[in-house]
DNA sequence: CTCAATACCTTGACAATCTAGGCATCCTGG
DNA sequence: CCAGGATGCCTAGATTGTCAAGGTATTGAG
C-alpha cells in the first residue's frame, strides 16, 4: 500500500521540461515522450502535470509558444526556451545537482 | 523571484528520515540537525516539516517512538527503526537513486 | 469502421511542505 | 541577575504541484 507514485517530480519537472527545449523547440507532447524515452523509461510524464507545468513556465516567462505543425505534420503548439528560461534552467540544474548529491551523501553514507 | 524553497525535498524527506535511523535511536530534533550537518548544509528541515514526517512514519509502522533522555540529558522522543521501517529504507533508496539517476541523465544529456 | 496514437485541455481531490506561531527547559554572556 | 539563544516538542492554516480521470479532434492502420 502507499505506493508513492511520482511525487518527487515534485519541485523537479520544470527544469526537467525546460531541459527538453534546450536544443530546439518542441510540443507538449513531444516533450512528454522525450522524457520519457530519454531517462529509459524510468520517468513518465502525466498530462495532467505537464501541461499546468507548460502554462507555469510560460507565465513566468521561461518559456514561449507558438503554433505551428509536429514532425508528423500536424496541429501543435510549440514551446521555445527564452533567455530568462535558458538562465532558470542553468541555475536550477546547479540547484538539482547540489540537492542531489547531499541526498545521496546522506543515504549513501556510512552506518 | 518565484523562489523555490525546497520543494525538492517532496518524496525524499521520509526517505532521508529513515536513513538517519539505521545505526540508533535518534530523536526529532537530533535527526533535523544530523540531516543538516551530514549534508554539507545543503538541506535544511523545517519543523513544520519534520513533526508531521515522523507522525506519518510512525503511523506507517516506519518507525517506534519512546520518551527518553537527549545526550544532553534533556526530554526527547525517541524513535527507531521497525524492521518494515528498514525494508522501506531499502525499497525507498533504490528508488531515489534510480529517479536521480534518470533526472540526472536528461539534465546532462547533450544537446 | 474501429481502434490506437497523436495532440491539446480541464476539473477536483489529495498530500506534503512551509510559515508562523506556541510551549518549556537549560545555559551562557553581559 | 536576567535576557536571549539553543534545545526539544508541537500545531493550524495556506499554499502548491501532482495525479486521476475525464474531455475534444485528427490521423493512420488493420
Amino acid at each position: 500500500m502507499a505506493e508513492p507514485g511520482n511525487d518527487l517530480l515534485r519541485g523537479t519537472l520544470d527544469t526537467l521540461i525546460l531541459s527538453t527545449l534546450r536544443g530546439s523547440p518542441r510540443h507538449g507532447y513531444g516533450i512528454a515522450r522525450w522524457l520519457e524515452q530519454r531517462s529509459g523509461e524510468a520517468l513518465s510524464i502525466e498530462e495532467g502535470s505537464l501541461y499546468p507545468a507548460l502554462y507555469r513556465l510560460e507565465r513566468q516567462g521561461a518559456i514561449e509558444a507558438e503554433w505551428g505543425t509536429s514532425e508528423l505534420g500536424r496541429r501543435a503548439k510549440l514551446y521555445r526556451l527564452t533567455p530568462q528560461g535558458h538562465s532558470a534552467l542553468e541555475r536550477d540544474t546547479e540547484r538539482w545537482l547540489a540537492f542531489s548529491r547531499a541526498v545521496s551523501q546522506v543515504l549513501l553514507a556510512e552506518a
